[in-house]
DNA sequence: AATGAATGAGCTTTCATTCAT
DNA sequence: GATGAATGAAAGCTCATTCAT
């Protein structure tokens, strides 16, 4: 009995070793720089074994994709915790800031490309469930800072979306490498992290003031 | 005297037939499916001819890069005559989401990647003049709003960064096709234009609400 | 020893079970479409099974050859009855047709590659005997003809080969999809069965001329 | 002037070199054994090489199929000058037998195989010319042989597939290497070519005693 | 006896780039 | 000034085969 779940366990993790590799290429290289064989020899494996745990090279990207979303809902879970939903929500943008900054080779699959939509716009919805849930939480607690008096008469998806916006252009703008080439901060030896921070306290500021 | 002009006239010439099409190769197909052989296609030269003019691709993208920002700059350009600032940075919002909606491709060059970022690092500031001018165009404007009494209390550096953000991440999403996956979108049958346009119009009523 | 006999026997079952799928997978594919992974697949058995039962590919092609052989004898078999020699031999051009036409793929191994054949011809003598049986069963039937009036003057051998020559020319035509591209037969919608049928009849009908 | 039309005798030159190449690898390695790789070997030159000068490795096998008719027809033409109708089909044979035999990696190509057969299938009648050409031949020659008092009573279209059959049924047996396991051939050291020619003299007997 | 895992060698194709002409 | 010709390097992928378990 415990052979089979053995092997069934060392197949899931070669899959997860692939994955990590994948995973870890991205942030080295970049997306269109990577290739079943960097992969392959990444891992130490030749080029044919990939193709034991994953159909193709779509197959990995699709993985890579759905792993993303997980991940990012793991770094929502604990804002449960805040009760205040305007609190909530500022920790929500920095732990999605977080996410961006510790897997920006993901987040670039993720959010910046359009090859893997195409790919996975066929798919059902139900792919997109975990991507569903982040979004819907982030209506929720927009909805529940209304009931408190936030973001009067403005749409929730709307606004939603606009929070969503932002918070994506600030990580993009940093994974792009753009950040730190814009006037001023080219000049200045700020870091990249005191930019975001900086940039979304701002963020914040703005926010508060549209209570009432 | 006169030869000597007339050849490097000619040779500039060729250089920005070179970069249109190229640009316009890049509003059609995106980034990565662009190869020296299809813009030499495009201008009916051969590919080697190419390398008469530019050292290699890289210098290519680079050219493009800042062209890129001359034509934003000149989307820029009729703004000047809004006096009321406020109205100017709306104004400016729909300008450049113009910009990114039209050039997609050269958008995507210009600031969803990170490839050509590396190249331009090495070079001196003066290679960033056009860039800048935008974004100092942009900290102007919010300066001047501020002085009518929007956005008070607030940085105008870190602000127009915001801003910047949030505008960079609503057209960003919409070139890698991530607008129309949202749930809630992706459902109903409304247009990226829409939600586009949506999504702005929530963002300017926020900015008012920030006056006074 | 009933272990040993056992074994061997079930030995046999597989090498017959594994033979089975790929002539199966023959009649469905055709010769290069064949893989190991292929008949593993269709046998429900691991590739690597396979080789516990055969050195190699090629075993099993010689294998499936020889049994081509004695498939081909099976259905000459009933043509025993016909007491008259001619009938007897246009039956067993029929039979052959019968033959070639429901297992192609056996038929294009058998008859249609040389790969197979150099691995063959080192083999003795022996392994010929299936595929002897039949020719010499073509021989005797045009000798007993000869003695009935038919063919006269033609050495029966070399009849022989003429008639195997035609009628493996007319069923490699039909494998290979000459047939039907052949003027006439190309615009005129006739079936391959008729082409087949027709070209028979007139074989048949200058055969009968032979005689006397 | 010279220049350009240099240039392209040139390249012609090279395409042919390349298709001599195939033609010889096909005669050594048989049909699937051929790649671009193995042609890009043996003329020395590399894979990318190739793509210079046909487009994919469907327009190699492509051109020989057509260059492949065009050859067995300049086998055809000297045969014009015999007059007597059936003495030309009995040198139509030998023409064929000859080209079979000194071309049998392209007689594969042509007749042996089903792979090309797919892809020219969906190709215009115009395509086909040739080979018709070569069929319209035989026909006509059948046809005036009747004229003169042979295969009374036989459709000549049906009469030349029974002789194309016969013919090819010989060539292909010899090709594949299956001529020389016959039964007797196997075991007397008969050379193929005897073999072949005294088939084929049977045949001939066999037509002329068609006659009358 | 059976197989999961692994791989080397092979395939077709594309592309940025160089260089002799 | 322009280019045809050539290529090295890389891509995604498949398959027959081996071997430890």
């Amino acid at each position: 009995m415990g052979v089979k779940e053995r092997k069934e366990r060392d197949r899931q993790e070669m899959r997860d070793q692939i994955l990590k590799s994948a995973h870890q290429l991205f942030l080295e290289k970049g997306f269109d720089q990577i290739s079943i064989r960097n992969i392959a020899e990444a891992i130490e494996y030749s080029p044919a074994t990939i193709y034991l745990y994953f159909k193709d090279k779509n197959e990995i990207v699709h993985a890579l994709h759905q792993d993303g979303f997980k991940l990012l809902n793991q770094h929502f879970q604990p804002l449960a915790k805040f009760e205040q939903p305007f609190e909530r929500l500022k920790e929500m943008g920095k732990a999605y800031i977080k996410f961006a900054t510790e897997n920006p080779g993901v987040y670039e699959l993720m959010f910046m490309r359009s090859e893997p939509m195409e790919h996975v716009s066929d798919c059902l919805d139900e792919e997109w469930r975990e991507g569903d849930r982040a979004f819907e939480f982030l209506v929720e607690t927009v909805a529940q800072c209304q009931s408190q008096g936030y973001f009067k008469g403005l749409h929730p998806h709307s606004f939603s979306m606009m929070i969503w916006s932002f918070i994506h252009g600030l990580c993009s703008l940093r994974i792009s490498q753009h950040l730190g080439h814009v006037k001023g901060a080219r000049e200045s030896k700020i870091s990249l992290d005191d930019i975001m921070t900086t940039t979304y306290a701002t963020f914040s500021q703005a926010l508060e003031k549209l209570k009432g």
